[in-house]
DNA sequence: ATCTCTGCAAATGTTTTGCATCAGC
DNA sequence: GCTGATGCAAAACATTTGCAGAGAT
């Protein structure tokens, strides 16, 4: 095992997390976490998205037609909307029942992402 | 509009599709369809997997950490299961109920995609 | 005969890696 | 001072596009 420095970078990139209450893409990283840390490499906020994922300091989150987003995990279990029309991402609460319901004899679940795709408020009534 | 032609490698991609049950990445779909249409290209593969996108033949799969795949749309409602030892990804029958209480006020939802991930049958007792 | 589709190769866009240097510890 | 982390540039991938020729209608 090797220990994680603290560099400015890698502080800057939690930060541009903390800072956002929605999943961010590698390029949302580097612009927020620029500010922090002038001259911050793509490089960089790959290399440190790649760390944070693996002491599980970040979970990814998939969408349907659109590039991985990252957000902070550990925070309560909850779900995403993802809106067809400005592509922004938001956090639901709560999680649908029965989900266990859906699983095969034999296979064992460890985790569940449910994305509902449509039109977010703004969108909506513009 | 214009109408698309049917040629060797569209229906060689078509096929691909109808004689898999579980969604598809792109590399599986060239080298499936090879069979069908040997010296298949990859950007031929893109161009119809774009085209059967747009004409509502296939849809999308979003997989946390992993490239998209393809499946037929049209089927019945169902949902994914994706085992982080083999990468296989299966298909689920039915689906959970209350997803509409998690929608905030205002959101118009269209869709919704559920994925678990876990350990296959299989991958559990080798 | 027309005009779309294909294969190839080049172009793009995204993520990763090699390497000299920098900076935490 | 040692060693991991950074920035840059090059490399590796994945996907898209331009173009000349093949093939569907």
């Amino acid at each position: 095992m090797s220990f994680s420095r603290n560099t400015r970078q890698r502080d800057a990139v939690r930060q541009a997390f903390e800072q956002s209450d929605r999943p961010l893409s590698p390029e949302e990283v580097l612009s927020l976490a620029s500010e922090f840390a002038p001259g911050l490499g793509i490089a960089t906020v790959y290399r440190n998205l790649k760390g944070l994922l693996a002491e599980d300091w970040l979970a990814p989150v998939a969408l349907v037609g659109d590039a991985p987003r990252y957000e902070r995990s550990g925070k309560h279990h909850h779900h995403h909307f993802h809106c067809s029309r400005c592509d922004k991402v938001y956090e639901l609460e709560g999680c649908p029942e029965g989900i266990n319901r859906l699983v095969p004899r034999g296979f064992k679940v460890e985790a569940h992402h449910l994305v509902l795709n449509g039109t977010c408020r703004s969108c909506v009534r513009p």
